[in-house]
RNA sequence: GGUUCCGUGGUGUAGUGGUUAUCACGUCUGCCUGUCACGCAGAAGAUCGCGGGUUCAACUCCCGUCGGAACCGCCA
């Protein structure tokens, strides 16, 4: 380091090689020990902990703890009885020569530092600085920017050029709710920050370059979740040109499979990673983001139990997850039926007895053919719990959460893996829940696979589109597609969604015109980065990898945001605030 | 927008109708020269989120309200 007034040497650096010498230190008063005319201090900064001493503790009754102090000491062998195993520096202390309090801290804190986390977090974000004075809290923000280091080396190593797109843009009709600006210049006319770089970054294939990426901020007005930031949030943006889905892959393996092995603490699943398509995701694990950690699978019993007498078993979707043994008390079942009805369903089990007869209240709807039927699908053995649900539209979802909930239930889940998957082959359209019409399933852009050939086809919800997703441990970490970039077929297929050429013109300017004038095929993807790092540390809560985080609510009651503006900053931007 | 859970000294908590509202950490005072989660003795600090109701009596039960959190919706 270099040296200045207020220190020569790092608190955590100070070891056996400065004995005898005398040294300048600052940073935090993290505890006092006053035995009388003895006193102790500990001192701390980024780098650790290193203990002061002083004989004459009546010097320095009036310092509190968390002050910022300088101090200038000789550093003291301690003796071998003295020695702190626990503390980096506890072979050594620095005996106290003279001391200067440099910012005082004013006595009862919001929390005690070194236990900021078990504070709520409206308190801790309400004095955020403080929190991240706790080396347990401030370790994550270090973290997450060594870890965005390696992702820039990583990604210019594979000959990607970093490039910076507008914060202040327009809005995007699809896709999430804008954060939008209001226009001084042009009255009435509002800016909008980027929900992402999309468009830009096809733009930037257009005009020529090679391979982009960005670390890039996205902002979104949707309300957040633990594993999903409220306002704004940073992906990995990047964009190939001349390329395909197999190549995008390949960067992302490479890219999730480095980061995880570099920083995280767990095993890795081997690259290249699982591709399962959407339609198989959704049947065998009920979701389009599998944890792959949890064993069950999901097993359509539609045919087979559409053939009894139950009568919610006619006219319906019915699927099951068997289960190997399980030792629990009726009232487990109970929660678990309890549990199904809160999600929205019913549900239905069967116990295999040892002579592989059921135990089930289903059984007596069921005859000795559809019994053999369940026996040979399911592999059925003595001992084995199948779980049912029966619904014709979500049974699927319904499904998913029931496996997710079992398997945490049942203790199946291998903590110490990273499973990654691609989840390929989304569909294109998907039935309007309102009304039924077609709509874009995922995202415009994406090219659908067979082209406009495909699109001219009978059946538009059969189409797939060249759409993909890195899921891991059950989170989505990144979404990405092959673009459309052929003008006719976007036209196409705005056209199947009920929008005419007017409408692709006017909601997407940019690339209409831009697709005129030689556009490359290209395809990218954008991993999310708050999320990497949340799993890397396996934080619950996405806000504990974030330096300042929006709250929960959408609101900062360290900076007092959102906040009301000045009268004329209104007028400027001509707002009118409606009652 | 919906569902569920939670609001008690600075912080974290105990408290299922009658308590001097519990405990720990922190704060303050005194004692203490080898502590390192220092120790010992003492003290201060709480309109139990807010409003209403039930009751002889409410931190406790009911209604409303405000605030917080998780989940669903939403997130192309």
């Amino acid at each position: 380091m270099n040296e200045n007034i207020y220190r020569n040497v790092y608190c955590g650096k100070v070891n056996k090689d400065y004995i005898g010498k005398e040294i300048r230190l600052a940073g935090w008063v993290n505890s006092i020990r006053n035995l009388g005319g003895l006193l102790f201090m500990t001192l701390r900064d980024e780098t650790g902990i290193v203990q002061l001493i002083s004989e004459e503790a009546e010097k320095y009754l009036n310092i509190n703890r968390e002050s910022t102090i300088t101090v200038t000491g000789i550093v003291n062998k301690r003796t071998d009885d003295m020695i702190n195993k626990n503390m980096a520096t506890g072979e050594i202390e620095v005996k106290i020569i003279s001391l200067e309090v440099l910012g005082e801290c004013e006595n009862v804190l919001p929390f005690e530092i070194a236990r900021s986390k078990e504070s709520t977090e409206d308190t801790r974000l309400k004095y955020r600085y403080l929190d991240l004075r706790n080396p347990e809290v401030h370790e994550n923000i270090l973290f997450r920017s060594k870890v965005i280091d390696f992702i820039r080396m990583t990604m210019k190593n594979m000959e990607f050029t970093e490039i910076q797109t507008p914060i202040i843009t327009a809005t995007s009709p699809e896709g999430a709710r804008d954060f939008i600006v209001p226009s001084r210049k042009f009255k009435g006319k509002f800016y909008a920050l980027p929900q992402a770089p999309q468009i830009f970054k096809q733009l930037l294939m257009v005009s020529g370059f090679n391979k982009y990426f960005q670390i890039a901020p996205c902002f979104r007005d949707e309300d957040p979740r633990s594993d999903r930031l409220y306002g704004e949030f940073y992906q990995l943006d990047f964009e190939m040109s001349f390329a395909t889905a197999e190549d995008v892959y390949a960067v992302g393996e490479k890219v999730f499979y480095d980061i995880f092995t570099t920083f995280g603490n767990k095993e890795v699943s081997p690259k290249p990673f699982r591709r399962i398509p959407y339609d198989e995701a959704m049947l065998k694990y009920g979701s389009d983001k599998p944890d792959l950690r949890n064993p069950l699978e999901i097993v359509d019993l539609t045919e087979i139990l559409s053939k009894s007498d139950f009568e919610p078993f006619k006219n319906t979707t019915i699927r099951g997850i068997k289960v190997n043994n399980i030792d629990k008390s009726n009232s487990w079942y109970k929660s678990m039926e309890e549990y199904v009805k809160s999600i929205g369903g019913i549900l239905g089990y069967i116990k295999v007895n040892e002579d592989l007869s059921f135990k089930s209240t289903l059984d007596k709807f069921m005859s000795d053919d559809i019994r053999n039927e369940l026996k040979e699908k399911l592999s059925l053995s003595s001992g084995n719990v199948v779980f049912i649900i029966a619904d014709k539209e979500k049974c699927a979802k319904l499904m998913g959460q029931l496996r997710i909930k079992l398997g945490n239930e049942l203790d199946l889940i291998d903590k110490n893996k990273y499973e990654f998957c691609i989840i390929n082959d989304f569909p294109f359209f998907e039935k309007d829940e309102e009304d039924g019409s077609v709509a874009f399933a995922h995202n415009p852009f994406s090219m659908p696979q067979g082209g406009l050939e495909a699109l001219n086809s009978d059946d538009p919800f059969s189409i797939k589109a060249y759409q993909y997703d890195f899921v891991c441990n059950g989170f989505e970490m990144a979404s990405g597609g092959v673009r459309n970039h052929s003008r006719e077929i976007l036209k196409k297929a705005f056209e199947l969604a009920g929008y005419d050429e007017e409408v692709v013109k006017s909601k997407f300017p940019s690339l209409y015109e831009a697709f005129r004038f030689g556009a490359p095929p290209h395809a990218g993807m954008a991993p999310g980065i708050d999320r990497i790092l949340m799993l890397l540390k396996d934080e619950e809560n996405i806000r504990e990898m974030v330096a300042f985080p929006l709250g929960a609510n959408g609101a900062d009651t360290m900076m007092g945001c959102p906040g009301e503006v000045f009268e004329k900053q209104l007028r400027e931007t001509h707002i009118k605030i409606r009652d």
